[in-house]
DNA sequence: TGCTATTTTAAGCGTCCGCTTGAATCGTGT
DNA sequence: ACACGATTCAAGCGGACGCTTAAAATAGCA
């Protein structure tokens, strides 16, 4: 017997975490979960107190490091009054998925599929918590962002914002998709390529020139 | 009595789109639907022969009709075996949503909100005709893309694709959250609006030189 | 070893789910 | 008025859900 037997608490949260990612909060059961850890249903309810406090923990293990690290990098940006570049607050806020991912045991299509789901999937949202956490990185990024491209209105810098939500969002829930429908033909490119495609999109659209009120 | 009854069968459709676009695919229940319709919950059996049917016919309702105007606009802008631009074969993609909205009784933000679940939301999946003609779609679009924008690889292509599909269902699925969030600072544009921007940031990320294999 | 606190277990609770049933009701043509 | 198909209805089926309970098993320490 090499590998030590991982306490059930653990057993529970991983398993959670990884069916979370491949079905989705909405359709996964305590049932589903406890049968596939191999534990008891109770066992749920007695190591984190209900089904909704279990998917909380989930949710808040790895966004809060990626909130923190996003904070922690913009912060290195504009520290001595210097503005910082678009492309270089659009990486600040999208590269601490990688350096997360990589601390944590998963694997990163699994992590990314977690992620994504954790902001767009829940009905009810995240907990209140990871909620202000949001709200002040939304905050933050918004002012570094609207310093870096003066020509743009604040109310542009929103909705273009909103957009980049939108394609990190479709990377990390759907990154898989377009591999398995081309059946390869778009490349299986690796996640550092990948989010160097996206951010240079994200950063084409946000510096143009053209739009605006009209 | 003016309003003249609608019948059983207009009503729960009906009200099953608004609670879908409302809650999402996961969490409506027939016993939600047939209480808001204020009909029996055999009716929906009777009518639709079951809940994923009637699931399947909200999808297809509106979706056919988009994507069919999607390929009439394609086929006209690349009839006389010209070249279309990039931006108008990403208007030819975009528009649609909003020809048939305003052919449809729905409120616009409702009806996207459904748009963006019916592609977005449903764990199983589109019923297959539906997924068979997306795939035509794709690649359509993706065949004028290739040929508008030569300078970059076919891989490119597929991959700002893929990002201009996450702007898309970004707007559909949460057009109003970023009004919300701000107490209405971003402003509220109509949709008009919203979609000329969103497909000028999807125009400027997808023409961007930078990038691509590297 | 014996005692205690922690953890695991089988069983079952009340509730909601999708769906079916058979009877009541409605609408229409003769 | 009558008959008959179409529709609506109250009631209930079996099953899955989240959660609880009380007893059994386990671990840590005297």
């Amino acid at each position: 017997m090499l590998a030590a037997k991982k306490p059930t608490k653990t057993l529970i949260l991983e398993t959670t975490e990884r069916l979370l990612a491949e079905h989705g909060f909405e359709s996964v059961s305590l049932r589903d979960i406890t049968t596939a850890a191999d534990v008891n249903v109770a066992a749920v309810n007695y190591h984190f107190g209900s089904k909704e406090k279990l998917f909380e923990a989930v949710q808040c293990r790895y966004i809060g490091p990626i909130n923190a690290e996003r904070l922690r990098v913009l912060e290195e940006l504009t520290s001595d009054g210097q503005v910082a570049t678009v492309r270089a607050i659009l990486e600040a806020f999208m590269r601490p998925l990688l350096t997360v991912v990589k601390r944590s045991e998963m694997s990163e299509k699994l992590f990314f599929k977690l992620m994504g789901r954790c902001v767009m999937d829940p009905t009810g949202g995240l907990p209140e918590p990871m909620v202000a956490e949001f709200k002040d990185v939304a905050v933050l990024f918004t002012k570094a962002l609207i310093a870096a491209a003066p020509s743009l209105s604040a109310e542009m810098v929103l909705w273009r914002l909103h957009f980049t939500f939108g394609v990190l969002a479709q990377t990390l829930l759907h990154g898989d998709l377009l591999v398995q429908l081309t059946d390869g033909a778009c490349g299986e490119p690796d996640v550092e390529t990948q989010f160097q495609e996206m951010i240079e999109f994200c950063h084409a659209g946000f510096v143009s020139k053209e739009g605006g009120k009209r």
